[in-house]
DNA sequence: GCCGTTTTCGGCCCGACTGTTTTCAGTCG
């Protein structure tokens, strides 16, 4: 039997609260079983190993009950409690939480009055009426379900920010000019930088509220209004996204910004803070309650809030609840690394291998861009549908680069490397003697995705052995939202690298961000440096940079985490660093 | 069901919008 995992343990929590919620259940214990799924899936640690020494009560959000279920289900693999529940619904049910404007209270009447248990029965029950006739119904709700399944199957309803930043950032900037507009922001996961982000908010101060709100939803990009109220308007773009817009007044800017930009967690500690202080925090204000021992300052900006609350100003990409309350109390918290501070980058491809650009196109976007120096990874020879360079084709790179390199006098710099596929035992596609011709080698995984945890991790530790392997490309091999990560063992891959003096990637193109912010504060505090690549195969691609910084930022790391901050007269040491301890 | 610097009992974030209702329930974030 396979080791369930911690996100099958997740979902199974949320189908009891989705369960216990359609049974009309304490609104508590249900959203106890939602906390505790959500705790479990920022959980960095092996929930088996906690399971088995009972240690399960040390996530905030497990207690008693529910760590007893969760030892359940890795040892067995089922959960009795949850079988039995399941038996009480007809299995079509759930899927009906999907649709916008569905809730559980009106599913049981839909279920209990007209018996619909799948979404075909009731889009069919729609179109006859039968929905329309029934008690607090009507209409409306019948088109709107409608719409909603229409959406549905239309928009998978998650979105990659590399997808939806240009639309994001157009709306942004055009409501920015608008007349009476004071400020505007993108605030939500997006402001958080998540990798992938479910909608998109907007909050605007303005003294013009029906103006503002008019044009957001007379936009060209919107597709359909979700919502249109006095404060509160919802679109959904063309590009299937959904944008909410929040009109404020300017005073209340500053809370709306935190508010909606959440995270819900960190949300839920700044208004506890707030309570502990006789304060009450919400979406437009700080303000005394009556039992109030002092009143709040006056609050004009989000800085002046934490200070409120005794707290340095906490960044948005650190607002997960993952620590950075206790770093803001204690003035620990990191300064984040900014795209700025970026002097290079490694994993590129060109039109050597399966790159759309050449390898002076990119030396020279390079330097548009302001960096120093640029490293060229293509291809090795086993990844044959990439045309990855054969041992010529890779010394005749080299020599070209030391060519255009003459060229530079030292102001600019391009270093040989290779993107070397690493074998299924964990071997390399190149031998040493071709690797020691190159500045750098990135190790990545691109065949045999479905070897067994064990061995993944084995053959990328085998690979970062080897004294040539500069860099690890990829950790899980990710695609968001269309391919999972090959199984490995992340915190021991952290500590190969650890000991072996190897980096680890961190891949930002916005379809991987790979590996995940989640990971990095464990890498930092094993002394692991990151480089923040690309994987550009175009110039265009070198804009993917920002993407990672975003991801760095989340996950806490400065500048002096990150390799290729340091400048070309540094970076040359740092990259040989490795093959010179095995001397 | 979880949790504890007022608590082992009694709290648990709360405001906006829609639609159906005629003062509010359901849903969402």
């Amino acid at each position: 039997m396979a080791q369930i995992t911690k996100d099958q343990i997740a979902d199974t929590l949320e189908s009891i609260a989705q369960m216990l919620e359609i049974k009309g259940e304490n609104v508590f214990k249900i959203r106890a079983y939602t906390n505790a799924a959500r705790a479990l899936e920022t959980y960095t640690g092996n929930i088996a190993a906690a399971a088995g020494e009972g240690r399960l009560g040390e996530i905030a959000g497990v207690g008693k009950a529910i760590a007893e279920k969760i030892t359940e289900l890795v040892a067995t693999g089922q959960l009795d409690y949850f079988e039995k529940l399941k038996a009480e619904f007809p299995p079509g049910l759930f899927e009906m939480f999907e649709l916008q404007g569905l809730g559980p209270k009106k599913i049981k009447v839909l279920w209990e009055a007209l018996n619909v248990t799948t979404v075909p029965e009731l889009e069919k029950a729609c179109k006859d009426g039968r929905v329309a006739d029934l008690p607090g119904f009507g209409k409306k709700t019948s088109d709107n379900i409608l719409g909603a399944i229409e959406a549905r199957t239309k928009f998978a309803g998650r979105f990659r920010l590399g997808s939806i930043a240009a639309e994001a950032e157009r709306m942004v900037s055009e409501l920015r000019e608008l007349p009476d507009v004071f400020r505007a922001t993108i605030a939500g996961s997006f402001r958080r930088r998540k990798e992938v982000v479910g909608d998109l908010d907007f909050i605007v101060a303005t003294n013009s509220p029906a103006e503002v709100s008019e044009f957001f939803v007379k936009h060209e990009m919107v597709e359909s209004v979700i919502a249109h109220g006095a404060t509160k308007s919802s679109v959904r773009f063309k590009s299937g996204i959904q944008a909410d817009l929040r009109v404020v007044k300017s005073a209340e800017y500053p809370f709306a910004l935190n508010y909606f930009t959440g995270s819900k967690e960190h949300n839920i500690v700044m208004r506890q803070r707030a309570l502990t202080r006789g304060w009450t925090l919400n979406e437009y204000r700080l303000a005394a309650l009556d039992n109030a021992r002092s009143t709040p300052p006056p609050i004009t900006d989000e800085p002046d809030l934490y200070r409120a609350l005794d707290l340095d100003f906490v960044e948005p990409e650190l607002r997960e609840d993952r620590g950075e309350f206790a770093a803001a109390e204690a003035h620990t918290l990191p300064d984040l690394i900014e795209t700025e501070n970026l002097r290079g980058t490694f994993h590129n491809h060109t039109t050597a291998s399966d790159g759309r650009s050449t390898l002076a196109e990119m030396a020279e976007a390079a330097q548009e861009l302001g960096l120093q120096y640029l490293g060229i990874a293509d291809h090795s020879k086993s990844s044959v549908q990439a045309h990855g360079l054969e041992t010529d084709r890779l010394l005749a790179q080299i020599a070209e680069i030391k060519v255009l390199n003459a060229n530079y006098d030292g102001h600019f710099r391009i270093f040989t490397g290779s993107e070397v596929d690493i074998h299924k035992d964990g071997s390399l596609d190149f031998p040493d003697h071709l690797l020691e011709h190159l500045d750098y080698v990135v190790a990545s995984i691109h065949s045999s995705f479905t070897l067994s945890e064990a061995e993944m991790t084995k053959r990328i530790i085998r690979a970062m052995e080897n004294p040539h392997v500069t860099m690890l490309g990829h950790v899980t091999g990710r695609l968001l939202l269309s391919r999972d990560g090959y199984a490995v063992d992340v915190p021991a891959v952290i500590e190969a690298a650890a000991a072996t003096g190897t980096m680890i990637e961190l891949n930002a193109n916005p379809k991987r961000l790979d590996m995940d912010w989640r990971w990095w504060p464990r890498a930092k505090e094993k002394g692991v440096a990151c480089v923040i690549n690309p994987d550009a195969h175009h110039t265009s691609h070198l804009q993917f940079l920002h993407f990672g910084i975003g991801i760095a930022r989340k996950g806490w790391l400065t500048r002096t985490d990150v390799v290729n901050c340091l400048p070309l007269g540094q970076i040359e040491a740092v990259l040989s660093a490795k093959r010179a301890r095995r001397k």
